[in-house]
DNA sequence: CGTCAGATTGATCTGTGTCAAACCCAGTGG
DNA sequence: CCACTGGGTTTGACACAGATCAATCTGACG
């Protein structure tokens, strides 16, 4: 498997910070070392120190925190083009979340040092950085109301039109992104039994339709109503 | 009530913002207007634009969102040194949260303009801004997975450690931070009912006393155990 | 084909929410 | 000084969403 080479890193980093100039993110990616990862693997866990962080060039992984049970919460999912790691750089503190991969992945390491020269360096950066780090901030914001106060099912018809939104759907309203049903009820915040139960309700409803993890949205307005 | 003066402001200001030299400090408070606010009144709403951020003389407020049935998530208590609404300025957007002063409070209001200009300009405050947001960012990803996993009584135990922790106890172990049973509840994330009964299930295991507000912690350790 | 992880369904149990009623107590005004 | 009021607190009875445990089914893949 061919990794890309820095040139694309540097562009695909610029499509998430479209105000760093290209000369800045190039002094950036100075010190980065790319890497493949294959599916299921885990990019750094929960409590350790990591000396850096984690820019995504392609596929898909999981943020998660472990309970003392042993289930998972998955806090977000990231795509190419995040970044993470970065609270535990900034903070200088463990990392409070592990990531492991859910497809083949190539990564790109920013070291600690390079980061926060670079947030001291340049307003612009560390601006977007900034930016991020608010909209992390809202959504987690976001999250807690709706996993204290919304029933099951609402989060659930929510976590699907989040999918749409974020991952993309076929011409068809199938969702792009799939994954086991027991990530989809970690991330809802429930059983993985109650998650089948509620989307077999939904189905029951006309509103989704699936065929293994193919998940497809048949009636978005009726979701959204579910989701309120 | 005689409000503080700028220099008390900025003093104030200093020890949240620490390595931010006072001359800095000093410029952000240029454009700055202090008001006092009477308990129970609201600082701004959820989904209203506001045009700058607020910091915390002396008081303390609540953070909160409210949900379609009414009910409230408080997302988290400010005491004095606090900064907020920065998210929304930051952001550009409307406030994802709802304030209100939870005692008299004292507030430094910081329009927008002064805040982004000093983001641009100084790196070391943009730095600290950067620690707050992750920070709260870490607490609140924290926050999910408890809210997601573990028992209300667990949270509960969690919550008074957090009391004790941030607003600090009397010698005896009484908490110098105390709310309505309501706004626990609306912490902690379940019905007030369910708190006060989980409460009293402390009380007979001997964990914690209470007359009113006032709660005291008797066993920190066993407290701990049940937080998990 | 056999295997094994993941998906599904069923039966049962329980933690929490909800609704209703009673209680406590501080502050107010007659 | 005492009754009255009302916000906050507490207790009780009950219902149900969702967890848990167990069993079966499916489908991809070697």
């Amino acid at each position: 498997m061919l990794l890309p080479d820095t040139t694309a890193c540097i562009q695909k980093f610029k499509e998430t910070f479209r105000n760093v100039p290209l000369q800045e993110i190039a002094s950036l990616f100075q010190e980065t070392s790319l890497q493949h990862y294959k599916k299921g693997t885990f990019i750094y866990r929960e409590n350790t120190h990591i000396s850096g962080c984690y820019f995504l060039y392609s596929g898909t992984v999981k943020i998660f925190q472990t309970g003392q049970t042993g289930k998972d919460q998955i806090i977000r999912f990231g795509k190419e083009g995040d970044i993470f790691g970065f609270r535990s750089v900034i903070r200088n503190e463990p990392a409070c979340t592990s990531v492991e991969t859910l497809s083949d992945c190539v990564l790109c390491y920013i070291p600690n040092t390079t980061m926060t020269r670079m947030l001291m360096q340049s307003h612009v950066f560390s601006y977007e950085m900034m930016q991020i780090a608010c909209k992390e901030l809202g959504d987690a914001n976001r999250y807690i109301r709706e996993i204290a106060q919304k029933s099951v099912k609402s989060r659930l018809a929510e976590v699907l039109l989040i999918f749409a939104d974020e991952f993309g759907t076929e011409p068809d309203g199938t969702l792009r992104f799939n994954v086991t049903r027991e990530d989809l009820s970690n991330f809802v915040g429930t059983a993985t039994e109650t998650l089948i139960r509620l989307l077999s309700e939904l189905k029951a409803e006309g509103l989704v339709e699936s065929r293994g993890r193919k998940i497809t949205l048949l009636n978005i307005p009726g979701l959204k109503k579910i989701a309120e």
